[in-house]
DNA sequence: CCGTATCCCAAGTGATACTG
DNA sequence: CAGTATCACTTGGGATACGG
């Protein structure tokens, strides 16, 4: 089963991906951009139910820092700030079109039982 | 770039699977499995590193909760109880794959840098 | 409007011991 | 060996206020 899998002594990057997408929020933030494109910070938190202002923040950053979403600051009063993915993470999208399918499948699957 | 992604009015596809992944270990104890085949309780414990009894028992009993992983006890003194993959845990796999992937062509992209 | 800092509580987690 | 219970503690994260 194993072995277009595991990478023996070798799990850097199955565990890279893990510590780039786990973090509360970031899967939903990533699943977000993907389906709105450009958006503005307001727009984020009012469509990702529950999060908190310090919480968005916090897991924005660090998509940035790790080059996921792009921040795009616009000079004026009152500020506008925009987040989009990054090309590194709209490479991303497999990945999430594997969980939408995968979710749908297992709908479809309770369906039939 | 939405229309393949966005359920309008419905995320529960990919909410699902981010119920069922979401939990600090779920998707290394998936990875192990889809990695290892059948493996006792003792050996999972050995091979992720850092997990605690407590949270390696927890996590166990959700992911059978949820179908992901068999539980299988054999009455024996002193117990023995292998854990392995359900078909609904396997067809996690391209999902782990796709993390695979992704981590090994960021890896490359880093080095080209 | 967006971001950060501070305070503070409680859920989550570790350590330990006990049971089958 | 595998699982559960208890307790104590750490820390994630909520509420709030302030700053740019």
């Amino acid at each position: 089963m194993a072995d277009t899998l595991c990478y023996v002594g070798n799990k850097e990057p199955f565990e890279y991906t893990l510590a780039v997408i786990s973090g509360k929020w970031k899967l939903k933030i990533i699943y977000l951009l993907a389906c709105m494109g450009t958006v503005r910070y307001g727009v984020i938190k009012r469509n990702i139910d529950g999060i908190t202002h310090k919480m968005l923040s916090s897991q924005l950053k660090e998509l940035e820092n790790e080059s996921i979403i792009e921040r795009r600051e616009y000079p004026q009063v009152p500020p506008k700030v925009e987040y989009s993915l990054t090309p590194k993470g709209k490479s991303l999208l497999p990945l999430v079109q594997e969980m939408c399918a995968w979710g749908e499948k297992q709908s479809r699957v309770e369906l039939m039982e």
